[in-house]
DNA sequence: TAGACGTGGGTAATCGATAACCCTAGGTGA
DNA sequence: TCACCTAGGGTTATCGATTACCCACGTCTA
């Protein structure tokens, strides 16, 4: 079986109290000689912490807890479990995610994790979006990321798509382009707020007549690889119309991946003839593109080591919205 | 406080073992009416089980514990994860994951896990390579998933290598390809089993005259997003040789999108003058090339199933080295 | 009609770590 | 010399769920 503290005990002489001590307790009184001879003991004989044992006392198993949307899935949610994990960690403690893969019942997701006694629950989603919390888990959960409580009694943290699709924007102008296409994601609340972000920007450029548009990058609400994509034929009708942009505004590098290849269909050159910039800052794609691209990079990770600290610190009121910046990472395609 | 069985024991005025039974326990004897109305009190209250408690009693938590080499961060990895996951809930069993970023220390993460007291552990690497499991922990961890243990003493996953390369080598044969070009991942396990897989395809074949080269994809060992690539190189120097291929095979779809860059440069047509096919699948870029990339798909969930399949069931002999197929994903780049 | 048995349910020990509380010996100041 | 302090450590209740064991009926069977 496995070695308990009560094993322990026995081999040193020592009663449990005193091997608790000598191996968690760090301020407890004893001489070192004991404390010493304890842990040699406890080595030799290979003991493991029961944290469930623990727990048992304390009340709570040292989890952060995260309910994920459908996460685990995308490269860049993992970045918010590493957050998560990093800051975590700082406390001696763990992340536990569980994911409700197509399960609609968040509810009964949340008590799955609940049955472990994490010290606290986070929700993540997958895409920014706004999610209505069945009222029973409004206290059970501490932080929304990447999406907000429909009302607003959760805190929340989430990118600040308006203002880094007004940066992204006026980076374009200031790099002189004058006509900007922005090939959005239909559908999606990012999608929402970066429209109203970019026209903010070209509004302020005094651009508002020099053919700004925006179109939808895919036929489907919801943007996958299923989705049809509509991006090839926009792009050939753009450069081929009588008014063609001279930088394209990509939803997320995917789009941009496939931006590129329209527009070498047609024949342009990047950046020369159209600059290309986007959202998101997948590395895998963004980097290898041919020239590489410029793109504004999600603050995933920070949600997730923001997260840990609210969730662990516990100090901000409930309902909060923060909103975190994305990182422009300037490559070469502007 | 959290409700527990005692509460709902008094205030359905029956004992707490009554509860339990109700509640879990499918077959204790009771009568259906007094099941029913511990149920009721239960959902009434609130309950949730607390399997802290109940592993007290069982030993285990109803956890699967995976230490991972630096996993979380690749969109395959997760898809290991996925796939123990969706096997282990079969049996309510969770996935827990722990992460060794970095530190160099595997029995220390491994004993961080231990501390949860999962029922079972597995390793599970990032890239196909051998791990060497210091002794104390072959007892410990009943399954590697995508390496292998150094002496072959606990059961192990990996994916078919050799008779991934060999099958899509035979693929570009049998499309009438004679002159094969393969830039592999050099420094890596998978790397050397690929070529031995190519080398054998092409001497089946009678190529081993047509000018049939192996070159390594980056001048660092290891590949990253960090190594300095020399893709755009090689096929440079390969298109404008005497013996231009009618085929490149890649090391994975990253560098197959190198490629394509490449073979634009150059101007070479794909697959007319050039066909192109690699190993992994990562469907963000391979469905998105143009044209789409045909490619192995590396058999990453079906890995996770196995290995939970194997730490439940537990009818392995240990040391077993399982290797399992690629899938091949026909697009149009061959 | 006594013993056997089945049904519905109670009692209490148990798992491992913790912590509130108690004990002892030696030392110290008044 | 005595009440008191302190270092060092022991005893035991506790957390919540499970489970071995026991009890009180009612029903059958020999």
């Amino acid at each position: 079986m496995t070695v308990s503290l009560n094993d322990i005990a026995e081999r040193a002489g020592v009663s449990v109290k005193t091997v608790s001590g000598a191996l968690h307790g760090g301020s407890a009184r004893m001489s070192e000689q004991t404390r010493l001879r304890v842990k040699e003991i406890a080595e030799e004989l290979g003991y493991v912490t029961n944290l469930a044992a623990r727990s048992m006392r304390q009340g709570w198993m040292p989890l952060i807890g995260v309910v994920a949307d459908e996460l685990i899935t995308s490269p860049f949610a993992t970045e918010i479990i590493r957050g998560l994990d990093g800051a975590a960690r700082a406390s001696d403690m763990a992340v536990f995610a569980m994911t409700l893969n197509g399960s609609r019942d968040v509810g009964a997701v949340i008590e799955e994790v609940r049955r472990f006694r994490p010290r606290a629950i986070a929700y993540a989603a997958m895409y920014h979006k706004t999610v209505a919390l069945p009222e029973a888990f409004v206290e059970t959960v501490g932080v929304m990321i990447n999406c907000r409580e429909a009302n607003n009694r959760v805190t929340s943290l989430v990118p600040d798509e308006f203002g880094a699709a007004r940066d992204i924007t006026s980076y374009l102008v200031e790099a002189g382009r004058k006509n900007i296409a922005f090939i959005n994601l239909p559908g999606l609340l990012a999608g929402e707020l970066r429209e109203a972000g970019f026209r903010q920007a070209i509004t302020e450029a005094g651009l508002d007549g020099a053919g700004t548009r925006v179109l939808p990058a895919v036929r489907r609400a919801i943007y996958s690889d299923r989705a049809h994509s509509l991006v090839l034929s926009h792009i050939t009708e753009l450069m081929s119309g009588p008014d063609r942009p001279d930088a394209i505004l990509c939803g997320n590098d995917r789009v941009a991946m496939e931006a590129y290849a329209a527009l070498r269909r047609v024949g342009a050159q990047i950046p020369d003839d159209v600059a290309v910039a986007s959202f998101d800052n997948q590395v895998d794609i963004a980097s290898r593109l041919d020239p590489p691209l410029t793109t504004m990079a999600l603050p995933h990770r920070a949600m997730g080591r923001l997260a840990a600290d609210i969730l662990l610190g516990g100090d901000t009121t409930p309902g909060e919205l923060h909103k975190l910046p994305f990182q422009l990472v300037e490559r070469s395609s502007v």
